[in-house]
DNA sequence: TCTCACTTGAGATTCATTCTCACCAACCAG
DNA sequence: CTGGTTGGTGAGAATGAATCTCAAGTGAGA
């Protein structure tokens, strides 16, 4: 119950917040704007402000069940917070967000980190390209 | 001489161009805003609109000059396109960043896009962590 | 020096995000 | 179940970074 996750993080259940928690969970595309969830919520008859999104995103982050990816070109994203660790790689064309993960990137960048002396706390690894074929034409996926 | 570059690179030498060319290769900080780089030239007297310099550094940027890096916290800085390919480690307490190379983390990022269908353009690796020791106490380095 | 295409500066504009504030709804006490 | 308090909400204004517009300016070849 998304009431339960809401409760468990101090924050009051109210409808807006479900709703855009919901909507998180259940959107086929796991990498969303502020916009889009706005948008998609005011398609399904929703009236939910976009400030109330931008804070209701804002608030989630900070408790920890979304995560804010900033990719180049502006484009911010938001994904919940599921499964373990991975980076993104975006089509530069098209928009479409893919995840990887590779443990020898992983342990490499602790390795470096050390050697220059830092104690790592975080990292943004995102690579940019062109997806090939018939995938890659739409505005997004 | 800064005219040659700019020459080399099929720019008209102008004097913004060359005073905020000169200011990236002089400046004691290696990374800087579009900001702070308008305000460094206003402050020592020069008279460069602040859509100047976004222009110059997108020109700098499209010919290979200059690179754009976009940190977490949405500060995009530029810095002077100078040596090999490097990616950064961001201190997040006094904000220091130190660059590094790992030529198995750059050549995993190609296999990756690679097996995922990409034809890798482009890539932004940034990690954060806290630098140890009395270097980690300032504002800035 | 003259000319013209390319540049520039100031301010308007755009776009994402945040703020303001009057109104409203969730939750606890009764 | 109901009213009060407290915090949440929506609409639109405000902000800030970056871009665009356009009249005026300037580099560089003739």
């Amino acid at each position: 119950m998304e009431s339960e996750e809401l409760r468990n993080v101090g924050l009051k259940v109210t409808t807006p917040r479900l709703k855009i928690l919901g909507l998180l969970e259940n959107a086929k595309s796991k990498h969303m704007t502020a916009e889009t969830i706005y948008r998609q919520l005011s398609e399904s008859g929703e009236v939910i402000g976009l400030a109330t999104v931008y804070r209701a995103l804002a608030q989630f982050e900070a408790a920890g069940l979304i995560t804010r990816h900033q990719f180049e070109g502006g484009q911010t994203v938001f994904e919940l917070e599921r499964g373990p660790h991975h980076d993104h790689i975006v089509c530069v064309r098209c928009g479409r967000v893919e995840e990887f993960y590779d443990k020898v990137i992983e342990d490499r960048q602790r390795e470096i980190a050390e050697k220059l002396g830092f104690t790592l706390s975080d990292h943004a690894l995102t690579l940019y390209g062109e997806c090939s074929g018939g995938t890659c034409t739409a505005k997004n996926g």
